[in-house]
DNA sequence: CCGGTGATGTTC
DNA sequence: AACATCACCGGG
């Protein structure tokens, strides 16, 4: 928390294509009762209005609805019925826009990243085998868990003052890769998914 | 490769 | 009320 994080007029001063690549360099930060955990966002992807692959494309319900609101508010989704994923919401208020945070550089907490990822909760709750610190958050669903993202942080949003911010770059001098989106069946062309160029922490 | 797992949106 | 869909992950 402080003088670093970014205030939401980042979040307002760009489109959602550009916002996906502002971010990477930047370190997300969860403080948690457990402890702090941060990583340097390393990939990212963008969805857009008119965009198939977005939740919003087309919809406004009650789930979609943190995406029509103001750049910087968090959305939070469950995916195949075990996993979360983390977004922040991007454009104007009332246009239905985000970006994915698909894979993080672990800074802060590493060992508290290793006790969330350690077990998976089946019935029997057993030991997944042990992951190396590159694997911790290399991928949207593995990085909500390492994090400690809950659901309860869905609307909320980015500020200073929230348990969940993001501080201005950490990484500066880097290139951007752009290609194709990760697990999705329509819009598979558009060339939205960006990555920190030659990053060890990318996911696959 | 392939199945687990449950909310969500869509159709009936 | 029933069904198809899904921005994933881990085991084999």
């Amino acid at each position: 928390m402080g003088k670093n994080s970014l205030p939401l007029s980042f979040y307002q001063s760009y489109d959602t294509l550009t916002l996906a690549q502002k971010l990477l360099g930047c370190e997300l930060v969860h403080d948690s009762p457990d402890g702090i955990t941060s990583g340097i966002i390393v990939e990212t992807e963008a969805y857009l209005a008119n965009d198939p692959a977005c939740h919003a494309y087309n919809r406004r319900t009650a789930r979609t609805e943190p995406m029509y609101s103001q750049a910087g508010t968090i959305y939070v989704y469950l995916i195949y019925g075990m996993y979360q994923c983390v977004n922040v919401v991007s454009n104007a208020e009332g246009i239905g826009e985000a970006v994915l945070i698909r894979a993080l550089q672990p800074v802060q907490g590493i060992e508290l990243m290793h006790q969330r990822r350690s077990l998976i909760e089946t019935k029997t709750a057993k030991k997944i085998k042990a992951v190396t610190v590159k694997e911790l958050c290399r991928g949207p669903g593995k990085l909500v868990k390492a994090m400690g993202i809950e659901r309860d942080l869905h609307n909320n949003q980015l500020l200073d003052e929230s348990t969940l911010y993001i501080n201005k770059p950490e990484f500066l001098d880097f290139e951007i890769a752009s290609s194709v989106r990760i697990g999705i069946n329509v819009g598979v062309a558009l060339p939205y998914r960006f990555i920190i160029k030659n990053n060890l922490f990318v996911s696959k």
